[in-house]
DNA sequence: GAGTTTGAAACT
DNA sequence: CAGTTTCAAACTC
């Protein structure tokens, strides 16, 4: 069976379709959601969040057992515990097919299990995650018998949780609306197994099995499925769902080592957020259904369940339950390869606040194309939110699932080969090699696991097993000092725990976007940006080349030779930044609202605090178009401190992104207020032009109502929203991922952002005064008076008229139009970053100087 | 496996 | 903020 997983392709596998397919708030075939988040392949389990574990969930003794000695890392458990853990994955999955089957057919919510396995079920996600730490693996073996047992019989309490799940949040409605699902997801519906069957199944799983398939680890685990394999079979034929995700994570780890570091990375960060996830999922009903739905689809996990039921309790069966789910959900992710190939990152905001970006830098793209979709904007704000937090915690979960799965494939493929071969080198060989470099470790020898010198520590995760650390502190028995740690760095730097890549990839799913462009791996970006000086970006040195991605205007690389997208690439040239700069900010106030909201929201750059030059499009060039589509940047996690960094920094953020995300940007204070300071006014000028020249349809709606909405935000939004035009306006605040705790915006910030708007209103309301029928006027102009702001008090005065402008624009500003013009027009969305690197950071007093020389 | 190189993180 | 030191990973041999 393991085989069979293996075989499959993922890269080709259905799963896009599959998820295009799924309705964003289903949550049984959420799975493929959970699998473009998933990216993350890579952390091995035994990643658990410190702030998870701070919990407090009990742990087994085993578990901490194996915690106990920093040399102490070998695996003690026997393959039976092994097997068993396995066993539990495998009828964790069934449960899960089960439960979607349920939860389309049942409507109340049962959170009970008769077999007091409810509790269990009712664990935390956060508890979940814990258990997913190495130590939890531990474990988690330990209880997987208690676990199987009461999972058996708590199946159907699974099911019923999820259900009422549904039914609160009214995804049915969603449900339905869902575009076909595929037929192989039917199919796998239909093929769902009962809860009698499942359980024989459960039981009928032979642990052994699991581990001699070890090496085939997909294979095993397909085996202990549940009974019906070909449920399973369907499942990942369908679109990798469950099955596929199963394969995905062997996949991932035996093919895409790349694609699995960055994941790494990525997923370990995710891990850390998984505190919020608690709480988004207590907070909404539709955040746990998508959670399942993200997570159920690979493993129909039921920590959305648990969570779902809001129930207090958290045995310790419970935590293995949700190992269990967790396990499933980290092996539907794994079986979205072909994301990973892709590397597109999805970046959720989290409910909670806290960064939900979790990036698969990698291999994200199409998933997360999939997972746009799957969010698909209701619109209904609140079904958006709601999507988001979702899609947050089950990104969360998803990731700490994975790695949890990861590290237990790991372990387990240790085991096997260690008992095999009795070459524990050869089996670490194999890990990393398989795992590429899911379950790799730290190795620090003098910081104790609690700086950020220290993989696992900045990745949020507990040390375990495969570190070779010496005097490890970050380990759950230290929770205290590691959350300590934490806080201090975090004090020093609110980004310092936050993903380094920032995908591009626009999160939300609007339902303009269709282009697939978001994808590219190139899209990504560090946020950042490296500092190489010696290894032109072409080793691993490189944060960038080693994540993945290529290097951008954040980057100070020098020689840069990324082969993922070298700096200059990236970055347009200051000249035309200039250029579109100093007259642009005039025009620019149309249209780069939008892009620019877009772009910064999403730009991962923008994020960072460095100041990210101008993105352009490379004139002309061939590479730019692709990369602009690509650049288009999700709201990252950090999108909050990106706008302080905005805030902070004058330079321009660069924009990316198109009409759909316009709707969504509308939304993001983020985008706003980082489009208000940041948002360099190359961008807004490019956008105007983008506009003036070739007016999207959807634009203007979209354009404006993002734009507005941050200026609204900024503002106070109150008169944006009375834009008539804007109608995306009022949708503005809606999404709440800006919201991150940790990197809330300062109050300083705000009133720069205040200032910026007061002083930008002005301008707006004047433009939108202005005859302006055109939204890219309105959207460009609001831009425009926000930044064009100058400092010495000058109002910049946008064009009476874009055309004019245009028209008279000078050379340049036509250049920078005709540029965008070419890059953008089939793709609308699209927003060219500029970035403005050092001096040619395009901030407004930038913009005003250039339009002064112009 | 040891040593070197590299660049990020931390420190000053 | 810049420069320096420390650190651990990546790399080389």
């Amino acid at each position: 069976m393991w085989s069979k997983v293996e075989a499959l392709d993922l890269s080709e596998s259905p799963f896009s379709n599959y998820i295009s397919s799924l309705s964003p708030i289903k949550h049984d075939k959420a799975p493929h959601v959970a699998q473009g988040f998933i990216g993350l392949n890579s952390p091995p389990l035994v990643f658990t969040s410190p702030r998870i574990n701070t919990i407090g969930r009990p742990q087994s003794s085993s578990v901490e057992a194996s915690r106990n000695g920093e040399g102490d890392k070998k695996i003690t458990h026997e393959s039976c515990i092994l097997e068993r853990s396995l066993t539990e994955f495998q009828e964790g999955l069934v449960t899960d097919i089960r439960n979607e089957d349920d939860n389309k057919d049942n409507v109340s919510v049962q959170p009970s299990s008769s077999s007091g396995c409810v509790d269990e079920y009712l664990a935390d996600p956060v508890e979940s995650d814990c258990v997913n730490s190495a130590y939890a693996v531990n474990s988690n073996l330990k209880q997987s018998n208690n676990v199987l047992q009461s999972s058996v019989s708590g199946l159907a309490d699974s099911k019923n949780i999820k259900i009422g799940n549904k039914n609160n949040v009214g995804i049915e409605n969603e449900q339905g609306a869902a575009q076909g699902l595929s037929d192989e997801l039917q199919k796998f519906e239909s093929d769902t197994f009962d809860l009698s069957s499942k359980e024989k199944e459960c039981k009928n799983l032979v642990p052994q099995k699991v581990v001699e398939d070890h090496g085939n680890r997909c294979n095993g685990f397909l085996q202990h499925l549940p009974g019906s394999l070909q449920g399973i079979q369907s499942y990942e034929d369908t679109a990798e769902n469950v099955g596929g995700n199963v394969d995905v994570p062997v996949h991932s780890m035996t093919h895409d080592l790349e694609a699995n570091e960055l994941q790494r990375g990525m997923s370990r960060r995710c891990l850390q957020f998984g505190e919020a996830q608690p709480q988004a999922r207590a907070n909404s009903s539709i955040s746990t259904n998508l959670a399942d739905n993200i997570i159920s689809s690979a493993s129909l996990a039921t920590t959305s369940e648990t969570e779902g039921l809001g129930s207090s309790h958290l045995d310790s069966s419970v935590t293995s339950r949700t190992n269990q789910l967790v396990n499933l959900s980290q092996l539907a992710i794994n079986l979205i390869p072909q994301c990973y190939s892709e590397k597109s990152s999805l970046t959720v905001p989290k409910p909670s606040g806290y960064k939900s970006t979790c990036q698969s830098t990698e291999n994200m793209g199409s998933c997360s194309d999939e997972f746009e979709k799957v969010l698909a904007p209701p619109q209904d704000g609140t079904l958006e939110v709601n999507l988001c937090t979702i899609a947050d915690s089950a990104v969360s979960e998803s990731l700490s699932a994975m790695e949890s799965i990861e590290c237990k494939m790991t372990l387990n493929t240790k085991r096997k080969f260690s008992s095999e071969d009795g070459d524990s080198e050869k089996v670490k060989k194999l890990l990393n090699s398989t795992d590429g470099e899911g379950c790799k470790r730290c190795n620090c020898k003098r910081t104790k696991c609690l700086k950020l010198y220290c993989d696992c520590f900045a990745a949020g995760i507990y040390c375990a097993e495969p570190c070779s650390c010496q005097g490890c502190l970050n380990r759950p028995e230290y929770e205290d000092t590691v959350l300590e740690t934490r806080k201090q760095i975090e004090s020093r730097n609110p980004l310092a725990f936050a993903p380094k890549i920032v995908q591009p990839f626009t999160e939300f799913p609007l339902s303009n976007r269709e282009d697939g462009n978001r994808k590219t791996p190139s899209s990504a970006r560090h946020k950042r940006g490296c500092n190489c000086k010696r290894s032109m970006c072409l080793k691993k040195y490189c944060e960038c080349y080693q994540a993945n991605v290529g290097c951008s205007i954040g980057c100070r690389c020098e020689g840069c030779k990324n082969v993922y997208g070298k700096k200059e690439d990236y970055c347009v040239t200051e000249e035309m930044i200039n250029r579109s700069g100093g007259r642009l900010e005039s025009r620019v106030t149309t249209k780069p609202k939008k892009d620019v909201l877009h772009s910064e929201l999403f730009d991962p750059h923008h994020s960072t605090p460095l100041t990210p030059s101008f993105q352009c499009s490379d004139h002309g060039k061939k590479a730019s178009i692709s990369k602009l589509l690509s650049r288009r940047c999700l709201p990252s996690p950090e999108s909050d401190l990106t706008i302080l960094s905005y805030a902070k920094s004058p330079r321009s953020p660069r924009t990316s992104d198109s009409n759909d995300m316009l709707l969504e940007t509308s939304k993001e204070k983020l985008d706003i207020e980082s489009y208000c300071e940041g948002i360099g006014y190359n961008n807004a000028v490019v956008l105007a032009d983008e506009f003036h020249h070739t007016p999207l349809p959807n634009h203007p709606s979209n354009v404006i109502g993002s734009s507005l909405c941050k200026v609204r935000e900024l503002t106070n939004l109150s008169r944006f929203q009375l834009d008539p035009r804007s109608g995306s306006l009022t949708s503005g605040g809606s999404l709440r991922w800006h919201s991150s705790p940790i990197t809330p915006m300062s109050p300083l910030d705000e009133i720069k952002n205040l200032q910026g708007l007061d002083s930008a209103d002005g301008g707006l309301f004047d433009i939108l005064e202005d005859d302006m029928p055109e939204i890219l006027k309105d959207t460009s102009m609001a831009i425009k008076p926000v930044k064009a702001g100058s400092p010495n008090g000058k109002r910049v005065s946008p064009p009476h008229n874009l055309h004019q402008l245009g028209s008279s624009s000078s050379g340049p500003l036509r250049s920078g139009r005709k540029f965008i013009l070419k890059a953008v027009p089939s793709f609308p969305p699209l927003t060219p970053c500029i970035d403005s690197k050092g001096s040619g950071t395009q901030s407004k007093n930038d913009l005003q100087e250039n339009r002064s020389n112009d």
